[in-house]
RNA sequence: GGGGACGUAGCUCAGUCCGGGAGAGCGUCUCGUUCGCAACGAGAAGGUCGGGGGUUCGAUUCCCCUCGUCUCCA
C-alpha cells in the first residue's frame, strides 16, 4: 500500500465517522509567536481544546505537515527519525472520548490497513483504568499485550503532572506494531518500552482531560478532548514491510536520484546510507519550508532552514559531490509529494532556484574557511607546532561556519591534529551562555489577555468591505498587557469591538486609522492590528473615558483608506503584469500596502533592466486606463482554485475564501480592500527596484495623487535648478557640466597660485631661519592654508638644509592648526615633534601629538598663534642648546 | 533570545592593535607600442572609510548606539 493511499484511507475513514477533513496548517504557525515551526497536528486547534475556538465542528481529521529539529542528530541513523514528517490525526473538541477513539483506532488498523491483530500491542497510563478496561474488555486485546506505564511514557505533555507546564494535559494510550523477535534485542521479556527496534510506536491517542494548575494539581476539564497522532512515514514503513522509513515509496525516488548523483550504491547498512537518508530528509524539509514562505536567512526560521540545507550539502561532500546538487532533488521531491501538495509542484522551479543559490553561498563560506585554515597551518608550520588549539578550531566553526570534521581532515592530510576536547569545551561554554540567557517560556497554551477575551467572544466581525462607519460594542479594553474595565483621557489603549469598519493589518495591507466616539468621549485610533479572529484598535483616549460594554461610533479615515485601496488593487495588477513580463515564476514573496506607497517583493534571480521596468509600468497603466471592474466574491477554496486564482506562498486559507479579480486579468485570493474600477487608481509609477534576499527582488511604487505629487515635486526641483543656474530645462545638463569643469579648473588654478605663493615664502623662511648649533629652526605662520598646504611646505623646506626643526601654523575658520617636523638626525638625538607640538599647542588652547619626525596639533585661540610660534622658536633653541641627546 | 566576525574605490582586499598624509591588485577611461588581437608601457578618473552620537586640538582607527551581511548556540 502506497503512502498516499494510507493518507487518503485515514482521512476518508474519519470522514465516514463524521469528522471534517481539515487542511494542514502551514509549517509557519499562524498567530503563534511561541513556536518556530508547526510540530504537531493539534497546534492549530489549541483554542478549540480550550473551548475558545470558533470552528463550527467538534470532530476533525488532518494530515499535518510537521517540522521538528529536536532529534536532528538521530536523523538518518535510526529507522524513523525525521525533521520533516506528516502526522495523521483525529480530534475531538468536547465530543467523543476514550471509547470511540480506541474503537476507531483499532478498526482502522485491523480492518482498513489489515494489520494482523497479534502484531499489535498497546500501552496505557498506569492510573488510567478506564482506557485499560476498554482495551481489555471492549476490544479484547489479550492482557499480556496491554502495558501500563508511568507519566514519562503515557502522559502528555510528558511528565506534566510533576514538571508542568500548566494547562491542558492528560493520559495517553499508545499502539505498537511488533516487528518480531528478530528485529530487536532478542530478549524474551522485550516489551514496547524497550530501547530496541522490535516494537514500533505507530499511534498515540491523547486524552486531554485535565487542566494542570500551579503546584501540579490536575483539575478535570469541563469538556474533554481527544488528540491523536500517527506518523505517516512510520505507518507506511510498517505496512510496506521495509526496514526504515527511508525505504518507503515516497523516499525511494529521492534515494535513487542520490545514487545517480553520487555514483554510489545505497546500502542500508553502511555509513554512506546514513548520509543519503539524512540528505533525503533535509532536502524534503527544506522544500516544504520554502513552499511555506520560509527563505534561508541568518535568523529564526530561516536560519533553521539554512542549517538543514548546509548539513545536507556537507553530507553530499562526504559522499564525494563537490558541485551543487541539492537543487536537482527538488523536482524529485515535488514529484512524490505532488498528489497531496500541488503547491509544491507549481513552485518547484522557484524552490530549486532558492536551494541552488543557498548551495552556492555555502560553497563560498567553505572556501573562505579553507583559506583561513591554510593561514593557521602556515603559522603552525612556522612555529614548528603540530596541534591546532581548540579555541582556534572553535573560532573557525563559530565565526566562519567551518565544520570541525572538515578542519580535522584537512589538518590530518598535512600531518597536523586538532585539540578536540578544547573545541568541545568552547562549545559547552557557548551553550551554557545561550541557555542561561534564553527567554523561551515552554508555555504550550497562551495565557495572555487575549486568551481571556476568547472566553467571552469568538472574534470581531469586520464590516469594512462595505462600511466606513458603524455602531459597535466594546468587548474588551487592554492597557499594557492587562484587561481593564475603564480607561480615562490620556491613556494609550487597545480596544476590541464586537464589529468594526477598521481593517486590521494583514495580507500586507496596513491597518486603518480613525476615531471611536460616544457622547463626549473621543478616542483616536492610530493603528489597527489583527490577532486570530480579533481586530485590535490601538490608540489614545483624547477626551472622556471608555468602559467595557458601552457603545461607540467607530469611523475610519476614509481618505486614507481610499489611498490604501488604490495601492492594494495596483499591487494585484503589478503582480499580474510582472509574471507576464518576466515569467510565471515571479510570484509574490511579500507585500506592504500603505496609503503613501506600495512595496512588492517577488521571486526573481536577477535585477530588472530599465526596459523591463518601463514595460511593467506601461502595462500596469494600460490596465488602469482600461477602467476594468474589480470584483470581490466569496467562494470555496476549491472553486477559487478551479477559477485559476493565485494563492500565496505560505498562506493558509480556510474553506471559504475571498477572491479579487481585476477585469479578466488578475485573480488572487485576498482578504484586503479594493477599488471598484481599475481607473480609480489613476496612475502608477515605479519609484525603485532593489534586492531583498537571494532570489527575491523588490519593487516600490506610488499611485494616484501621491504619484502625481511626487512628480510635481521633481518638476519643482528641476525648475528651481534652472532658476538658480539661470538657464532653461533643455540647457540644464550642459550648463551644469560646464560649471563643474570650470569649478575644477578654478580649483587647480587656486592650487597653483598657492603653491607659487608658498614657494615665494619658502626662500624668505629659509633666509630668516634662526640657526642654533648648525640646526635651522623655522617657526612661521602661513595665511589661509590647509593642513595639506602646511605639510607640503614642510616637505619642501626640509630639502633646504640637512638638520632642521620646523613648526608651521595657520589660522582658519577660527581654529589654529600647527604642524611640526624634525629632521632624522635630530630625531636620533632625542628631539620629538610630537612633544614639541604638544607644548606649543598649549598656548593656543589645544593639544597635539604625533610621530617623532612629524606631528600635528590644533587649538582654538587664533590670536595667540604668533605668540605660540615665537615660543616654539625659543623652545627648540633651548632644547638644542641644552643638548637633547 | 544570547555570542563572535565583517562593512574602506566598480570588484577582491590591505591599513585599524599603538589616533595625526586613504592605499594595492583587478576593472574602467586616455595616450603610446602593435598590421590586428592578446600582452606590455605611461597617465587619469573613481572614496560621506555602512549610518548616527561621544571622547579628542584632531577619528577610517578608541567608546556607545544603529543598520546590513556572515556565522555559532538556544
Amino acid at each position: 500500500m502506497k503512502t498516499n493511499e494510507i493518507r487518503n484511507k485515514f482521512l476518508k475513514f474519519f470522514e465516514k465517522k463524521s469528522h471534517v477533513i481539515w487542511p494542514s496548517d502551514s509549517l509557519v504557525p499562524q498567530n503563534d509567536p511561541t513556536l518556530l515551526f508547526t510540530g504537531a497536528g493539534m497546534n492549530q486547534f489549541k483554542d478549540m481544546f480550550l473551548g475558545k475556538g470558533n470552528l463550527k465542528f467538534k470532530k476533525a481529521t488532518t494530515c499535518q505537515k510537521c517540522l521538528r529539529t529536536g532529534d536532528i542528530d538521530n536523523v538518518g541513523k535510526t529507522a524513523s527519525h525525521h525533521t520533516f514528517f506528516e502526522m495523521l490525526g483525529n480530534f475531538s473538541f468536547g465530543d467523543y472520548f476514550k471509547k470511540e477513539t480506541i474503537e476507531w483506532a483499532w478498526e482502522f488498523l485491523v480492518q482498513e490497513l489489515k494489520i494482523p491483530e497479534e502484531r499489535l500491542s498497546v500501552s496505557v497510563y498506569k492510573e488510567d483504568q478506564e482506557s485499560y478496561e476498554i482495551w481489555a474488555k471492549h476490544i479484547g486485546v489479550p492482557k499480556p499485550r496491554i502495558y501500563q506505564y508511568g507519566e514519562k511514557d503515557n502522559f502528555w505533555p510528558a511528565n506534566a503532572p510533576l514538571l508542568g507546564p500548566n494547562g491542558p494535559c492528560g493520559p495517553c494510550s499508545e499502539i505498537f506494531y511488533d516487528q518480531g523477535e528478530k528485529a530487536g534485542c532478542g530478549r524474551k521479556e522485550c516489551e514496547p518500552a524497550c530501547d530496541c527496534d522490535r516494537f514500533v510506536e505507530i499511534w498515540n491517542l491523547v486524552f486531554t482531560q485535565y487542566d494542570r494548575t500551579e503546584g501540579g494539581k490536575l483539575v478535570p476539564l469541563p469538556h474533554k478532548n481527544v488528540d491523536t497522532g500517527m506518523g505517516l512515514e512510520r505507518m507506511a514503513r510498517v505496512i510496506q514491510g521495509v526496514q526504515t522509513n527511508f525505504d518507503i515509496d515516497i523516499f525511494n525516488p529521492i534515494i535513487k536520484s542520490l545514487e545517480e548523483i553520487t555514483q554510489l550504491k545505497y546500502n542500508g547498512q553502511i555509513e554512506n546510507a546514513m548520509l543519503m537518508r539524512r540528505i533525503a530528509d533535509h532536502v524534503k524539509a527544506c522544500v516544504f519550508c520554502i513552499s511555506d514562505g520560509v527563505l534561508p536567512s541568518n535568523e529564526g526560521r530561516g536560519y533553521v532552514e539554512r542549517r538543514l540545507l548546509r548539513r545536507a550539502i556537507r553530507d553530499g561532500t562526504q559522499l564525494g559531490v563537490t558541485d551543487c546538487f541539492l537543487y536537482k532533488l527538488v523536482p524529485v521531491v515535488s514529484n512524490v509529494m505532488q498528489e497531496y501538495y500541488p503547491d509544491i509542484k507549481q513552485r518547484r522551479e522557484n524552490i530549486a532556484r532558492i536551494v541552488k543559490s543557498e548551495e552556492e553561498k555555502f560553497h563560498e563560506t567553505l572556501e573562505l574557511g579553507t583559506a583561513r585554515l591554510k593561514e593557521l597551518m602556515d603559522a603552525l608550520q612556522k612555529n614548528r607546532q603540530k596541534f591546532l588549539s581548540g579555541q582556534e578550531a572553535f573560532k573557525l566553526y563559530d565565526t566562519y561556519g567551518f565544520p570541525l570534521d572538515m578542519t580535522e581532515s584537512i589538518l590530518n592530510e598535512k600531518g597536523f591534529t586538532v585539540d578536540k576536547d578544547g573545541f568541545e569545551n568552547e562549545l559547552k561554554k557557548q551553550r551554557l551562555q545561550a541557555r542561561t540567557s534564553s527567554q523561551m517560556t515552554g508555555q504550550v497554551f497562551d495565557t495572555g489577555p487575549l486568551s481571556k477575551i476568547k472566553d467571552i467572544s469568538k472574534g470581531t466581525e469586520f464590516l469594512g468591505y462595505n462600511e466606513c462607519a458603524c455602531e459597535a460594542k466594546i468587548i474588551a479594553l487592554i492597557q499594557g498587557d492587562q484587561l481593564v474595565d475603564k480607561v480615562i483621557a490620556g491613556s494609550e489603549i487597545t480596544v476590541i469591538l464586537d464589529q468594526t469598519p477598521f481593517y486590521g493589518e494583514s495580507g500586507g495591507q496596513i491597518g486603518d486609522t480613525g476615531v471611536l466616539e460616544s457622547n463626549g468621549n473621543h478616542v483616536r485610533i492610530t493603528d489597527t492590528k489583527k490577532n486570530n479572529d480579533f481586530i485590535l484598535h490601538i490608540g489614545k483616549v483624547v477626551k472622556g473615558e471608555l468602559r467595557t460594554g458601552s457603545l461607540v461610533h467607530a469611523r475610519i479615515d476614509t481618505q486614507r483608506r481610499d489611498s490604501i485601496r488604490k495601492n492594494h488593487s495596483a499591487t494585484h495588477i503589478l503582480h499580474y503584469v510582472l509574471r507576464k513580463v518576466i515569467g510565471q515564476h515571479a510570484e509574490q514573496a511579500g507585500s506592504l500596502v500603505t496609503p503613501d506607497r506600495l512595496r512588492f517583493d517577488f521571486h526573481h534571480f536577477s535585477g530588472l533592466t530599465k526596459e523591463e521596468i518601463l514595460r511593467i509600468e506601461d502595462m500596469v497603466n494600460e490596465i488602469i486606463l482600461e477602467n476594468v471592474p474589480v470584483a470581490v466574491k466569496e467562494l470555496s477554496i476549491q472553486d477559487a482554485r478551479n477559477a485559476g486564482a493565485m494563492a500565496l506562498f505560505g498562506e493558509k486559507y480556510g474553506e471559504l475564501v475571498r477572491m479579487a479579480s481585476i477585469g479578466d486579468f488578475s485573480k488572487e485570493l485576498c482578504g484586503g480592500t479594493h477599488v471598484n474600477y481599475s481607473g480609480e487608481i489613476g496612475l502608477l509609477r515605479i519609484i525603485g527596484e532593489s534586492s531583498v534576499a537571494a532570489g527575491i527582488r523588490r519593487i516600490e511604487a506610488m499611485t494616484g495623487i501621491a504619484a502625481l505629487n511626487r512628480y510635481r515635486e521633481k518638476e519643482r526641483i528641476l525648475q528651481e535648478m534652472c532658476d538658480i543656474l539661470s538657464t532653461s530645462e533643455d540647457k540644464l545638463i550642459p550648463k551644469a557640466q560646464d560649471l563643474l569643469s570650470e569649478l575644477k579648473n578654478l580649483h587647480k588654478e587656486i592650487h597653483k597660485v598657492k603653491q607659487k605663493e608658498i614657494r615665494g615664502k619658502i626662500d624668505s623662511f629659509v633666509e630668516n631661519a634662526k640657526e642654533v648649533s648648525g640646526v635651522k629652526i623655522i617657526a612661521r605662520k602661513l595665511e589661509d592654508a590647509t593642513v595639506d598646504d602646511l605639510r607640503k611646505t614642510i616637505d619642501i623646506l626640509m630639502k633646504s638644509a640637512k638638520e632642521m626643526a620646523i613648526v608651521l601654523g595657520t589660522a582658519q575658520d577660527g581654529r589654529v592648526t600647527i604642524v611640526a617636523a624634525i629632521s632624522p638626525g635630530l630625531v636620533k638625538r632625542g628631539l620629538h615633534a610630537g612633544a614639541v607640538s604638544k607644548e606649543v599647542a598649549k598656548l593656543v588652547g589645544g593639544g597635539g601629538g604625533g610621530r617623532p619626525d612629524m606631528a600635528q596639533a590644533g587649538g582654538q585661540w587664533v590670536d595667540k598663534l604668533d605668540e605660540a610660534l615665537r615660543f616654539a622658536t625659543e623652545l627648540l633653541s633651548k632644547k638644542l642648546l641644552d643638548g637633547v641627546s
